[in-house]
DNA sequence: TTTGTATTTAACCAATTGGTTCAATACGTT
DNA sequence: AACGTATTGAACCAATTGGTTAAATACAAA
């Protein structure tokens, strides 16, 4: 599995976002990170391992406890693969804004040679 | 499936991803988005349908042609979300910065102050 | 109306997912 | 050495995934 479907898999599921989210105000272990989910802490730990796997997060280890932490890098891969697409979601407001600035600048008549098959 | 859990997992895949790198250079059919693949047509008809599921894309009518077209909501939902953590990815140069002024400003006496349990 | 082209649906398959429970491991404390 | 706490591993399960092939559908052209 190439790393952006590695990435993307890992944050197709919301109780890993939530992981993400809570591990962004910084290190927590896995207990404390099960708490918040109604699942058990197994479930929780697999849901570390694919992010780990993903290398959005890394562990340590502080006696019995593995704490995780947030990782930025494949996040920012993620950031620049959607970013390619940025001139997507603004396209629509490029083409609304050309429009209105058309018919700001022409008058009326000239409008009229948009028109299809004269 | 909520809507961000929709995006993520649609663009968890390669073909899907390749499928809308396509789409971005404009409307394709589904034989057209076949082509480039060693992959039956009911397979990308198959992704087709995630992406459609997802938003991702729109399909239109034209004769037997099924034209599909990029959208950029969901894309714009998904850069936003992962925008959140830009400062995560950041914050290892901000370190680094913080650290390079320190080392500049100081002179090595005053730093000696910085050791653990003096 | 037949034929050809574009696409989807159906039925199937092996592999993966996201959860469970119970057992095993690892470590600190008493 | 025995106990308690934190975490992982193993075995299991139902649902989903990503692919296949073959059949059904939708439309245009002859």
């Amino acid at each position: 599995m190439d790393r952006l479907t590695a990435t993307f898999h890992a944050l197709a599921d919301p109780t890993r976002r939530a992981i993400l989210a809570r591990l962004s105000s910084g290190t927590a272990s896995v207990t404390e990170l099960t708490k918040p989910f109604a699942m058990s802490m197994p479930a929780i730990s697999k849901h570390l391992k694919v992010l780990e796997r993903a290398q959005l997060i890394t562990r340590g280890r502080d006696a019995q406890l593995r704490p995780c932490n947030l990782e930025g890098a494949r996040l920012k891969e993620a950031s620049d693969w959607v970013e390619q697409y940025r001139h997507i979601w603004e396209a629509r407001f490029d083409r609304l804004d050309a429009y209105l600035k058309e018919i700001q600048a022409k008058p009326a008549a000239a409008r009229k040679t948009k028109k299809r098959k004269p």
